[in-house]
DNA sequence: GTAGGGTCTTAACTTATGTTAATTTCCCGG
DNA sequence: CCGGGAAATTAACATAAGTTAAGACCCTAC
């Protein structure tokens, strides 16, 4: 079986099998985490990246008084962040919505990585990138669609998502967050999620039991969310991976 | 006078000279762009980063029914961006808030300087996370903070950023935006905007003549604020530079 | 100096979303 | 099978922020 972090790159570049020896050896031991824990809290210090086998995760900020934004989602295969070692506190905090699976990764191996194996460095910059497009079109959602959108945007974000790591089946889906937790990823209160999510199914663009939820009309949906590019992830382009073969 | 890259990233590292000839050498020749004017399209593809000598500039993206977000800010010595060369299009549009000075990198040479200085690479891959830090403070700001506050935050970050690069003078600073282009940045109406400045105002928080702004009283700002850290840039720790020397 | 376009300001009014709270459903452990 | 706590649902009500519109201001071009 092979890392989740090979996986991951290899949607990006074709690595070699040095890099993906050097890949499989990266990280500790396979630790577990209760749902509801926190992996990595703000404020404090980062010794090392989490990298997510199993399960989900989400990034957080939450205010003195209790308000709180859900940053974005972490997905299996993510990891978080390969940058930490030029930070020095972490600006986020990073807790566990399932019960997951996950390794710490050294600053000092990543480190170590990056300067011997550039195409690996190329492939995490790759990825850092695509998840800053992921924040950007979450900015945009969140500062200018309404609520039935934004509720919408969610949805249609993590089935797309989903989709790229091979979670999703086919247009259904299982979103293992409360309503309270979309809320604070929508920037909305949980009972006005609630009323979206109703009227989303009312008007037949999804269905849901429990958790699971089925899109019923994929070209509709995408013109509610409007904002529905820059989701997908595509390889590096060939030209540049030969050149990071030299 | 030296490159503007050259001011940003001795902020982050020591440079060594073959560096600082590198950086210099960076870029084609210094163009103007008159204020308003888009950079870079979103949904065009790139050639090219561009990079800031003089001037503010502004990422934005826009919907088919004209909302308009700006996801941030631009300022002299910022490169928009590093990572052009692995995403295929555009996920916003670049504009010219003011009249500018810029230049721009073709990929090409962006690729090339990776990989024969890695220490700039180590920079850059700093300013990135620097700039993700101020997009995920800003998602919180959009998303959880009220009106009143989220106009404040945007004072109080490109207060912080400002002096950073040495443009701001004391507590007070300029901002070359109409109230209209502040509310998309806060994902708020112009109308309103104009209410929360007025109320600062009144609350003794700020002093504003036209665009200028001073910041009457810190600690009360910050308060308010509350999301006001992460926005600082600090040198790469002194053990990740020595490790980048061999 | 004056005309005109853009920006700012303010007021009156509308509406989207938040809040509180009561009820139901679900889920898990005993 | 039963009890209890968390989550979901719904309704009634409160409020922050949006909208429209009118007037003041300010700069620039002629």
């Amino acid at each position: 079986m092979s890392s989740p972090l090979v996986r991951t790159l290899t949607r990006i570049l074709e690595l070699r099998a040095t890099d993906i020896a050097a890949l499989s050896a990266l990280g500790g031991p396979v630790r577990r985490c209760p749902a509801g824990h926190d992996l990595i809290t703000a404020g404090r210090q980062l010794r090392s990246a989490v990298l997510v086998h199993e399960g989900w995760a989400f990034r957080h900020r939450t205010l003195a008084d209790g308000r709180r934004l859900v940053l974005d989602f972490v997905l299996p295969g993510d990891l978080c962040d390969p940058t930490v070692f030029v930070t020095p506190r972490a600006n986020f905090s990073l807790q566990a919505l399932t019960d997951l699976r996950y390794s710490r990764v050294p600053e000092t191996d990543l480190l170590d990585l990056l300067q011997s194996h550039p195409r690996i460095g190329a492939a995490f910059w790759w990825s850092e990138a695509h998840e800053e497009a992921i924040t950007r079109a979450h900015l945009l959602a969140v500062g200018r669609l309404t609520a039935y959108e934004r509720v919408a945007y969610l949805l249609w974000e993590l089935w797309v998502r989903l989709s790229l790591v091979e979670l999703a089946d086919g247009q259904g889906f299982v979103l293992p967050a409360s309503q309270e937790l979309i809320a604070d990823a929508a920037g909305l209160s949980s009972v006005h999620v609630n009323r979206m999510l109703g009227r989303l199914a009312r008007e037949g663009l999804i269905r849901r039991h429990h958790r699971e939820f089925t899109i019923l009309d994929v070209p509709r949906l995408r013109r509610i969310v409007q904002v529905s590019d820059g989701l997908n992830l595509t390889p590096l382009p060939p030209w540049i991976q030969r050149r990071l073969r030299d």
